[in-house]
DNA sequence: CTGTTAGCGCATTCAT
DNA sequence: ATGAATGCGCTAACAG
């Protein structure tokens, strides 16, 4: 019924081998020949046998990618770009890595869940974005767990996550690119204090997750250079990174200080929820109260007024993870880097009013 | 090196047929053999042969998603909710099918590539989400290629997607779940034609995608039934689905006409570029012109003013192509069925002045 | 440059 | 309820 290489073998009088030879494309064969079997493949439409192939190769074409929130352009971006710089790794016809994103939901075990999947799947290379959980039993489980599929071949690439913990395990990883949250968040804050803001609300993201984290510090290291309470937790609310979020959090920090003159949002989607209820309470932007954002999504422009954010190269990050997990590139040294943000500042911060 | 089932079972005391099916849970075994077999698995820590297990089975549990832009939230969505109703779907630990998803940039060629990825792969099902390209060339090799993997035994869906134009062909797809593109478009322009508008430019999507066709149409037959001239080419303009596109557009429309009183855009994004280029020529939203969009993405009720839109359910028809996929829910009527769109009259849209 | 041979690791008959 | 045997379709040595 199903049309096999020996099929397309008979058909083109030559022997399985050199068909799987000019199929892969990595091992000299006459022109002649490779007609004859091409030729053969198109009449009988013959698609190969992925499965067939990765058991006998003990490799598949597969690299999965990991994302916390599929419906998060934040993510979307990254995960479009590791995917071209996957497909355009490649020369030859048929030799196409698949690249394929895993939804997780920000859920740690989905996350492993998926990890055993393509582990499974014997995947050529695995990428995760975004923050990682900080859980330490979780922390484990992830660093065995890529240790294990490091074992068994995959190449390991972490975008937007910083490195694993233990040096030992962050050895079975090829590279981790990190973005700098730390220092765009303090530039941020750095921006706010120079307007003359000093009593800033802070919408931060879920608690146990390194964005948050890292974003957080940079804020509260701005705080402290400025010689503010670093670490007042009165105007800190912490929450998903979504629109809702944005709105309750920037809520509650109005209650709890009604003289607030700008909230920072954990990223750009929370400082939408931000302005809502801003805007709601009657509370003009930038005059009354100014908001800032972070990674300047593509909608953060067109925000009115326009969102001042931190701009994050998702883009350029996504492609060079993509070409580090097909080998298309060389890990930096020792195997992290870190790629800045740049401080977008728009009209939706301001000074203060009097 | 590797585990395989053959230590498991050299550990558990049994054969490897034996654990095999306590690994599938599709046949009876006693529970202490079980027991045996699931301490076995734990202590060595295997991880059965994804491609091994594909091959000898002749299927796989790899379902695909393709998606036109993995950027944009109107995939996410969708492909989100496709996502979580697969992996819902499965009730025993270890079956979980593997939702991943392709994304094709809206190119055909690449559609037609991961397609045959898929087939390779000998995916259990596909899911085609979002407008097709209607290049006759296309088509037919779409609905061979389409007919080829239902042949292979890979359950077809289209989501947002009509059936294809041949009955044949569209025999080979499960489902259709298609979105009223046509009445939403129809509706939006009603509204605007109720407040007053006549004046109405329209930026629509790349001319080859059904999705552009559809809704184009509706905007033209609530022109028509309002005696309008319903093909005024002057007013309408072609361009991609993104926010650029809608920033170009509109400042086209406006040279052509500046005496528009509304734009009616492709989606919501397209509807944010067009907002920017409104603004940058000092018209106001909605006294001078009115703005809508479609499918009411969530940053869409954010926008200033909020958004006069259509609503359609991603979500909701997401987790039914899901289910659709995996078989659990059977397909509608005919194997085609369309789910409405919802108006959602904002603030964005008002009469014209006077 | 091409053919021959031997598994890759598992699911599935068929027995028992 | 369990075991033994067979082959899924392909790649990778090894010859020639």
């Amino acid at each position: 019924m199903t049309v096999t290489l020996a099929d397309v073998a008979a058909r083109a009088r030559v022997s399985p081998a050199t068909v799987s030879r000019v199929l892969n494309g990595n091992y000299p064969v006459a022109a002649a020949t490779r007609d004859r079997v091409l030729r053969a493949v198109a009449e009988l439409d013959y698609v190969l046998n992925g499965p067939a192939s990765s058991l006998a190769a003990a490799t598949s074409d597969l690299v999965g990618i990991l994302v916390n929130d599929i419906a998060d352009p934040f993510f979307g971006i990254m995960a479009g770009a590791v995917q071209s710089a996957i497909g355009d790794a490649e020369g030859r016809a048929g030799g196409e890595k698949m690249a394929v994103v895993c939804n997780t939901g920000g859920s740690p075990e989905r996350e492993l869940t998926y990890l055993t999947l393509l582990q499974r799947q014997r995947a050529a290379a695995v990428v995760l974005t975004g923050g990682a959980v900080e859980d330490p039993a979780h922390c484990e489980a992830m660093a065995s767990k890529l240790r294990r599929l490091a074992d068994g071949g995959t190449k390991i690439v972490l975008l937007g996550r910083p490195p694993l913990p233990d040096d030992a395990d962050q050895d079975s990883v090829l590279a981790a690119l990190m973005f700098d949250n730390r220092g765009g968040a303090r530039r941020l804050t750095e921006h706010l204090l120079k307007l003359g803001h000093r009593r800033i609300g802070y919408v931060a993201g879920p608690a146990d997750r390194t964005t948050t984290r890292h974003r957080l510090e940079g804020h509260r290291a701005a705080l402290a250079a400025a010689g503010l309470d670093p670490v007042d937790e009165l105007r800190t609310v912490h929450g998903p990174y979504d629109r809702a979020s944005g709105y309750e959090s920037t809520a509650e920090l109005l209650r709890r200080d009604p003289e607030l003159t700008a909230v920072l949002a954990a990223n750009d989607t929370v400082a939408l929820g931000a302005c809502a209820a801003l805007r709601e309470k009657g509370l003009r932007i930038p005059e009354d109260v100014s908001v800032a954002g972070f990674d300047d999504l593509p909608f953060s422009i067109d925000a009115v007024p326009a969102l001042t954010t931190v701009r994050l190269p998702l883009q350029e990050a996504g492609a060079r993870a993509g070409r580090l997990a097909t080998c298309g590139e060389e890990p930096p040294e020792g195997g992290v880097a870190t790629v800045g943000g740049e401080l977008m500042a728009r009209a939706s911060t301001a000074p203060p009013r009097a």
